[in-house]
DNA sequence: TAACTTACATACGTTCATGTATGTTAAAAT
DNA sequence: ATTTTAACATACATGAACGTATGTAAGTTA
């Protein structure tokens, strides 16, 4: 049964893949291992082998996972455009990638599930807090720079800005996640985008 | 220790308040009922008089405890305001609530537990739609009013209006749950309220 | 090719929460 | 006053999931 090191490396990724469906489906205390090592064609016994437990599986899972996320920012704000702009198709990507992407979503939800477990593994806590601080960092400066170009107005907080940003991923990820059999929430996307830099532009 | 009907209809409300608190806090697969007795100083055997199991259980909490929350909704409708005062009192209101009222904040959290959940108790799932609708048909009644009105633009799409209502009001609970010591986002609920305004004002 | 190790599978023990069955006491009912 | 029954507490049975210990066959190294 012994397999060469690149069929282990696989059977690695099977059972994050796997791990990503069915704690985002179950939640973190309802899945059961069996369930990931069905899903993913093994036994318990491959997630003791290669994570040692529950716990250390779902953090592997959520390092692995939370960095392509932030990379969709990062990748936007890149791109030759005005700040004003560059806010507009943030939101626009992230709207877009909860709707289409099932895995991006799944991950999203994962992050609900970590609020709860949060307190059992502060590692993850400070993990996630380096990366959200970075993003508001960047995005603060950004509509600063839109400011200053006339772009966005002048009296508005960019903090505030930030938040609301904040905001609205959140509550759109929530609500995505929910899948209220498409809740017409999910088919306004574009229009809520167009709101919210009305509420801001100069 | 027979007791009182009034005495046992303590025993229930305490079981309840004692059920928001802790499954807030753990979830609902996490929760023993074992906790919930404790915190409400009976034993389990209460639970079990009162409720049944724990599905039954948390059916009732959720049942009881939704309806307050779209009160708020109601009771500001009532007041004599203009349609856009309305829309922006509501976002305030929730928003407040949010960061002042635990137990508000506590049955939002019930909310996402019942996501989870959703599949093993299709019963709330029709209880919730049925209200959720309700609201968003009113809100849009009080968008159209505003448009005719000459306050909010003409050009907005009422249903998408609502939907980003909904999305804030989701994403700043979300994040007052997850209350990351005091994130900044909490702190910027004014300004987020004014960004919206004005996104929509005509 | 023999010895060793990897990558799992299988079997086992233990814990732990649920639900149920039964016990108990005092309030209602008669 | 006695009987009944409501409102729990206690004890028990069941099962599920975790983690561990052990088995094992195939790769890897010497």
């Amino acid at each position: 049964m012994r397999r060469t090191k690149e069929e282990a490396g696989i059977t690695r990724k099977q059972l994050l893949e796997a791990a990503v469906r069915v704690f985002s489906e179950k939640g973190y205390a309802a899945t059961r291992l069996s369930d990931i090592g069905e899903e993913a064609g093994v036994t318990r016994g491959a997630i003791y082998w290669h994570f040692g437990n529950k716990k250390e599986l779902f953090v592997a899972l959520y390092k692995e996972r939370i960095d392509p996320f932030f990379n969709v920012i990062k990748e936007t704000l890149n791109e030759d455009l005005g700040p004003l702009a560059k806010i507009q198709k943030i939101l626009t990507v992230f709207f877009e990638k909860f709707q289409c992407d099932r895995d991006f979503l799944a991950n999203q939800h994962l992050d609900f599930i970590e609020m709860k477990i949060r307190n059992e593994i502060p590692e993850i806590r400070a993990f996630m807090k380096e990366r959200e601080d970075k993003f508001f960092e960047i995005l603060i400066d950004v509509i600063n720079e839109g400011i200053e170009l006339g772009e966005i107005r002048k009296d508005v907080d960019p903090d505030a800005v930030t938040s609301m940003l904040a905001t609205l991923i959140a509550g759109y990820a929530f609500l995505s996640a929910r899948n209220e059999a498409r809740s017409f929430v999910i088919g306004k996307r574009k229009e809520i985008v167009e709101i919210f830099v009305a509420g801001i532009r100069a």
